[in-house]
DNA sequence: CTGTTAGCGCCTTCAG
DNA sequence: CTGAAGGCGCTAACAG
C-alpha cells in the first residue's frame, strides 16, 4: 500500500492542501509528534518517526513557510541585495550562493535595488523588513548611514560580499592588493605610461572597491617612482571601457599599457584598440580584474577573483552565523589570482 | 513631534520589533483599525487612517510577512523558476521581473534547478509547495509529467516563458517563426549552403525552444527547395557554439552562412571563424538569436527577442492573474526583430 | 516518548 | 466607522 519514496511527488489533488493535522490523523499520533518527527527536533521513537514521516510523504505533506515562520521566527530564506542582476559579476555570485543555499534547504530571497532613492527606501525600509529573511547576503552595496543601520536592525546575521564595510561582516577580495598586483605585472613588464580605467579620483573617499583597485595602481605607481597618469573613468560595462580607451588612445601621450578595474572594461578596451588598428599586447598591454568567463576569449590577462566561490562562502558564513557561530566583524579574506592570457607583455618601445 | 515622512528609516532601536499592537496602542485605536487602515481593506474615517498611518510610520512599522500571511494566505511573493542564473538571457529576464515585480511591493523568491534530479525534486516537492509564493514564473525550464503536475498543484498562477507548454500560461516569442525568420534572411542574401547551430535534430519532439528554432530552419530550407545540411549540436554557450563552428568550418564542403540558434553560440562561431582567417561576413555570414548586449560588439545579425520586456511581461501577467484575470492559456506572443548589424551578407562565391 | 495547550502576529467576520 | 474575538498552521513548553 504505501509505496514509499516511490509516491513522492504524486500526491491525490484533494481539495484543500494537506495540512500537518492530517499527517497527524493519518498516523494515528498529535500534531506535535509529527511536528517533532519532521523537523528532527525533540524526542520521537524510531517507530514512530518513521510511521510519520511515511505518512507525511504519501499525502505530500509539506510545512507551511509562514506558519511554521511564525512559530519559530525562522524563515528559512536568505535575502542577497544586489545593484543589477544581469552583469557577470553579480549573476555569477548569486549562482553561487543559490548553490550553497539550496544545498541546506534555504530558499533565497532577491532584492534588486536600483539607484532610484524612492525605490532603494522601499526595499530598506520596507521589503527587508518584512521578517521574511533569516539573514542578508549584499553584494557590492555601498550603504549610506541609514541603510546600514536599517539592515543591523533587522537583528539577522549579515555578510557583505566586494563592499568593505568596517560595521558587517564583510567578504572581499583585498581589493588594494589586488590593484598593486595588476599594476605590478604591468611595470615589471617594462610599462612607464600606463593608464587606469576605473573609479574616478575625486569619486568615493576610499572604500568602495572601485576605489581602493584605483589607489592600488597609484600607489604601486608612486612606489616604483612614476608619476600617476589620470584615471580614466568608466562605468564597470564593456561599453564604458571602450569609451575609456578611445579618449586615452586618441592623446598623444599614448600608454603602453591599459589596467582596467574590471574585465568588462578591459574587454571593452581591446575591442577599441583592434578597431583602430593596434594590436594586443604588441602595440597596447591590457590587463583587467574579475575573471569573467569571456576573457578567455580575449586572451585577456586577469586577476581573477573567483566570484562564484565568493557566493558560496557568504552562504556558508551567513547559515555559520545563523547556527551560532560568531560573526566575523571586519574584513574576511577571499582569494584571488593573477591569470596570464597574454594580452600583456613588454612594450614595444 | 511628529517629523513626519522625515522619520523614515530613523527608528528607536528599542529591544522587541514594533508589531501590529504597539501601533494601535499608539494611535488609541484597535488593531483592527490599523489593519485597516494599513492594508487599505475595510473603511476607515479619512482622520483615523492618517493618524494610523502616521503613528505606524514613525514607529517604524511593517507587517510581518509571515503572520499576514498566515491570515491572508497571501504571501506577497513570486516564485522564479530558472535552470540558471549565470547566463545572460536567465539573468536579463530576472531582471526584468524584478522590476516589474518592486514596483507593485512583491518580493521575489528564487528557485534555481540544476540537473541534478535529486535537488530538482526537492526544489518541485519541498521548496515550491512551502506556499511562500503567490505565483510561479518558470524561466525555459521544460517540466516533466510530474512537475507541472506539483507545479500546478499549487493552485497559484504559473506563468511559463520560452518553454511552451501548452497545459501552462506561456509567455514565448513564436520560435518556430524566429527560426523561419533568421533563415529566410540568410536565404534572400543568395546562400544556399548554410549550417544550423542549435539543437541536434534527434533531440526533444518538437517543443522546445531550441527544437522550434531548428524546425523553422528546416522547414524554411525545405519550402525554397534546399537540402537540409545536418545541424551542428551545441549548448548554447560561447564555447559550444565556436566548437561546433570549428567542426563544421574544418569539413570540405564549407557552408557560406551559419544561422546560430543563440547570440552566445553565434559569437563563439564567430570568434573561431575569425581565428581561422575567414572574414564575417564576406567569408562567412552568422546570423544569431537573442538580442544579446555582446553582439552589437561583434556586428551580429541576429533576432532580438527583448529578454529583458519577456520579464515585465511575465511578472505583470502572474500578477495580473493573482487579481482575478483569466489565465491566458495556451501561447501567448511576444515581439522579435530582426537586427541586421553587418555579419550577414551576400555569399562571395 | 507522547499528548495537551498556549501562543507566534495579523486579518476578518461579526456585533456595536 | 470601530472594537472584540476567533483562527490561519505550526511549534514549544509543559505535563503525563
Amino acid at each position: 500500500m504505501d509505496r514509499g519514496g516511490l509516491s513522492r511527488g504524486i500526491h491525490r489533488s484533494s481539495e484543500t492542501v494537506v495540512g500537518i493535522d492530517d499527517v497527524a490523523r493519518a498516523a494515528g499520533v498529535s500534531t506535535a509528534t509529527v511536528s517533532r518527527a519532521l523537523s528532527g527536533r525533540g524526542p520521537v521513537s524510531t517507530t514512530t518517526r518513521d510511521r510519520v514521516l511515511a505518512t507525511a510523504d504519501r499525502l505530500g505533506y509539506v510545512v507551511s513557510a509562514a506558519a511554521s515562520s511564525l512559530a519559530t521566527g525562522r524563515a528559512r530564506a536568505v535575502g542577497v541585495v544586489v545593484p543589477f542582476l544581469d552583469r557577470w559579476f553579480f549573476s555569477t555570485v548569486l549562482a553561487g550562493i543559490s548553490d550553497a543555499l539550496v544545498r541546506q534547504g534555504y530558499d533565497i530571497t532577491l532584492y534588486s535595488v536600483s539607484a532610484e532613492p524612492a525605490e532603494r527606501r522601499r526595499v530598506f525600509d520596507d521589503h527587508l523588513r518584512r521578517r521574511r529573511i533569516d539573514a542578508v547576503i549584499t553584494i557590492a552595496i555601498e550603504l549610506d548611514a541609514e541603510e546600514s543601520a536599517s539592515l543591523r536592525g533587522l537583528g539577522v546575521p549579515i555578510v557583505a560580499i566586494a563592499g568593505p564595510n568596517p560595521l558587517l561582516t564583510t567578504l572581499t577580495v583585498d581589493d588594494l592588493a589586488v590593484g598593486r598586483l595588476a599594476t605590478a605585472h604591468l611595470i615589471e613588464r617594462g610599462h612607464r605610461n600606463i593608464v587606469h580605467i576605473g573609479a574616478d579620483a575625486s569619486s568615493n573617499a576610499g572604500s568602495s572597491v572601485p576605489a581602493l583597485r584605483r589607489r592600488g595602481f597609484e600607489e604601486t605607481l608612486a612606489a616604483a617612482g612614476l608619476s600617476a597618469r589620470a584615471v580614466e573613468p568608466a562605468d564597470f560595462t564593456i561599453e564604458g571601457g571602450s569609451a575609456a580607451a578611445a579618449r586615452v588612445l586618441a592623446g598623444d601621450d599614448r600608454p603602453t599599457a591599459l589596467f582596467a578595474a574590471s574585465d568588462e572594461m578591459a574587454i571593452g578596451a581591446i575591442l577599441t584598440a583592434r578597431e583602430r588598428g593596434l594590436r594586443v599586447p604588441e602595440d597596447l598591454s591590457v590587463i583587467g580584474i574579475d575573471g569573467h568567463e569571456l576573457g578567455r576569449w580575449f586572451g585577456l590577462t586577469t586577476v581573477d577573483q573567483f566570484a562564484r566561490g565568493q557566493g558560496e562562502r557568504a552562504a556558508e558564513a551567513a547559515l555559520a552565523e545563523l547556527d551560532g557561530a560568531t560573526p566575523a566583524h571586519g574584513r574576511g579574506t577571499l582569494p584571488f589570482e593573477l591569470v596570464d592570457r597574454g594580452s600583456t607583455a613588454p612594450p614595444a618601445f
